[in-house]
DNA sequence: GGAAAGCAAGAGCACCGCTCTCGTTTGTTG
DNA sequence: CAACAAACGAGAGCGGTGCTCTTGCTTTCC
């Protein structure tokens, strides 16, 4: 992308910060509001600035949007990298997979808004640029990873695994491309469906579709992830 | 609720069939755009009617969102409740449940902002109404007595059952209360990951976090619901 | 028949995203 | 050092939004 050197000049610098600073407070709108909500003038406003000014560093909302977006994949990727590496003990795939959902669960729900943004309806006619395809691939990737772990320590698969057809191989080609070690087609069934589980489980509760069903949330998703964790045989 | 018997006077009339013009635009509207693009301005134009007048009808454009949203539940439920009426064999559980789920798929790949508007990041600072539990509980209620005739038909579990702590119990307080039918902790457990797992499925693949990883989402999603099948002991 | 209620329409308010212009500041180059 | 070009902030303005209020007209009901 453009230059991301250091400034050197006071134009640059005044630059790198005042876009820090729209930053910060666009998301500090999105976390009152919601990405719907979010608006420019008002992000100019807090900043005592014209709101056509902010124009000269977000091109226009949805950029802002976009920047958001990319901002808090990395900030609930690097949760659930540090959440995994945190278990000390490697071979405590359990743990860590435990670990990594309780960490998505925990970003989510202390930052709602920023969840909705990324995982909730997509904004208008707004499609998420390839630019934040990376930092959006951290969770699904150390998920993977974790259950290729699995398979290379020897687990075997404790939920019934069903005969993967040709169709459903082809289907999957996609992720087998975006990653570099090799999963058996029944795990990587598995753990496709470990990660839709998941994101489902949170979406249904943040949205309020668990609302008066389930009681205690926590304890119910601890049970979700448990069971999980011995349907992928992690245990 | 107000008045639903018919009407009696020409006023009234007029009134009943403005409501339904009103609604019919908005949803037309909501599948172009979008819910949050959804105008109440441009709604009174198609009609040729002043904005003013609509407030007449819905308060304010989070009512009328209201009402599309219970159409819409209502809409969905319908149609995943004639699935599984329409699978002859009552006994074919597995037929029934691949019925549900691929009703449910295939209502929300066709009116895919109705799904976001249901299950997506709810509008701004708006919170579904009472009204809306009962048609949203429509499908949930429809999954869950599928799997109470797979208990009552003697069906095991064949994904591994964790043991259900007291503490999950309670949590599940609420759907039992909701419920007229017993069904085992565990069986309510694994009825809800589907659930779950189900949603997410659908809302990352129309959501886009599948983009360019799953290939062939039908073929995707048949062989997660038919793993589902046979976890739930349904086949 | 007349009061009361329901109704459509228009004007208007405050807000939005975004664009254009204008005068100023900054950086670069001859 | 001077001159030019680029970047910048501010303001006005356009077309749009949800929503309210007032103004007359029509329908309903007593």
């Amino acid at each position: 992308m453009s230059s991301t050197s250091a400034p050197r000049t006071a134009r640059e610098l005044a630059r790198a910060e005042l876009t820090r600073a729209i930053l910060d407070s666009a998301r500090k709108q999105l976390a009152e509001v919601g990405p719907a909500a979010l608006s420019v003038r008002a992000v100019a406003r807090d900043l005592g600035m014209a709101s056509s000014a902010t124009y000269r560093y977000f091109r226009s909302r949805d950029d802002l949007l976009t920047a958001l977006l990319i901002e808090s994949y990395d900030e609930v990727g690097e949760a659930v990298e540090r959440a995994d590496c945190s278990v000390t003990d490697r071979d405590d795939l359990a743990g860590r997979w435990r670990a990594v959902c309780h960490a998505v669960r925990g970003w989510a729900v202390a930052n709602p808004h920023e969840y909705a943004l990324l995982y909730g309806s997509p904004v208008p006619g707004y499609a998420a640029p390839e630019a934040t395809v990376p930092a959006a691939s951290r969770v699904p990737l150390t998920l993977l990873s974790l259950t290729h772990d699995a398979q290379r320590a020897g687990r075997k698969l404790e939920a019934p695994a069903l005969p993967v057809p040709p169709a459903e191989v082809d289907a999957l080609a996609g992720i087998r491309a975006l990653t570099d070690f090799t999963i058996s087609d029944e795990r990587l069934v598995r753990s496709l469906i470990a990660w839709a589980t998941l994101f489902g489980h949170i979406s249904l509760e943040l949205f309020g579709h668990m609302h008066r069903g389930v009681l205690d949330y926590d304890t119910h998703f601890t049970q979700v992830v448990d069971t999980l964790a011995a349907d992928l045989g992690l245990v």
